[in-house]
DNA sequence: TGTTATACCAAACAAGCGTTTGTTTTAGGA
DNA sequence: TCCTAAAACAAACGCTTGTTTGGTATAACA
């Protein structure tokens, strides 16, 4: 006698689907408010339907926010890398790939604003990917800064965590309105570029 | 008839006051786990008393953590100031002011921390009073980055800005056993003001 | 056109939340 | 020592949370 396994036929998405919807409400919401201050039902009604039914698309919250947050990393990687590819010496690369990551950051995607906003501490169950994501990211921004003459007094390390840290922390302060994304992130390499002191005066 | 208002008779905390440890519990709880993750039963059960108990001391968690977060903002500030004044030169002031706020943000205060973790808008009703403090304490940055001699096309608000911002963004990297909170801190101020071209090569 | 996996609704679930209430213990001042 | 305010407990309140369940409409494919 023979095992029946039921032939389990699969079917292609519908064209009405809505988990794309759905992910969008969410990394707007997790972008403005922080994972743990909004509710299931919110999400599923910016996205137009009940609580419940986001259960047949992400098995739990944090399974929703792990797949808002590596959409979140793959926008940003895709659209740093290209910006890289244009550019010729190693700080014209880093700079545009700075640009590029401060447009998203400051005005741009909520799915790359959720990278900043939630916490890998914020999901246990989900902790470990979030740190992949965010480590194999950052390892873009270790390659263009290895290829960078630096005078050999300086940490490469801490330049690049600095750097970063210095254009992420643009979110707290930038308003629309006065320097764009790109001239903020320019201004903040010039910084770390260039001698800050006025000539003929002492330290 | 004469209206007899109680005499309201008015009497010293307690020793046995149990409001600080309970601040302490709080303070660490946001520090790590941030402000909507933590219940108050948590702080509470941290702090040796039940739940219902906190209200003695504070109307409501929002409450709460508005005084744990001006408690970490007093505290930092105190810090800091106190590291400027020892310093003579605009430089050195400015290098002892992030010294110390490094140091705060990185192994010493679970108060000071939480002005990190925590974002004022995840407090509606106590979101104007954190704003305030943390404009205050920016504002000693404000004076001192003021009173530096920068070469005239340096952006002073982009410096400033940027320079806490890549300060605070250590708290996302450092580990203790490494460099000291300091070090980190210098190691920073020196990455802003010196140049970092190899000697010898084009931009 | 009939079948069926897809995609949702409607309603409930248990657990946990911040908070309130009434009561009890206890330390400080007269 | 007695009285009273301080500071806590014990237990519940109403509500919200993430999630589950059973049922139903419908688009896709045979």
């Amino acid at each position: 006698m023979t095992t029946h396994t039921a032939p389990r036929q699969q079917r292609a998405p519908r064209q009405d689907n809505r988990r794309q919807p759905l992910l969008d409400a969410a990394a707007a919401l997790f972008r403005t408010r922080g994972f743990h201050a909004v509710t299931m039902r919110e999400i599923a009604r910016e996205a137009g339907m009940l609580a419940g039914s986001v259960y047949y698309h992400f098995s739990s919250k944090d399974d929703l926010l792990v797949s808002v947050y590596e959409e979140g990393v793959r926008r940003i990687t895709e659209r740093v890398a290209e910006a890289c590819q244009d550019a010729e010496t190693p700080w014209a690369k880093l700079e545009a790939a700075c640009c590029a990551h401060t447009e998203m950051l400051l005005d741009e995607s909520d799915y790359a604003q959720v990278i900043l906003k939630v916490m890998p501490e914020d999901v246990p169950s989900g902790q470990a990917q979030l740190i992949d994501c965010r480590d194999e990211y950052e390892g873009l921004f270790r390659d263009l800064v290895d290829a960078l003459p630096l005078a050999a007094s300086v940490d490469r390390t801490i330049f690049r965590l600095t750097l970063i840290g210095a254009l992420n922390s643009a979110r707290n302060w930038y308003r629309p309105g006065g320097k764009s994304p790109a001239e903020v992130a320019r201004e903040i390499m010039k910084l770390m570029k260039n001698p800050l002191l006025k000539e003929g005066s002492q330290i």
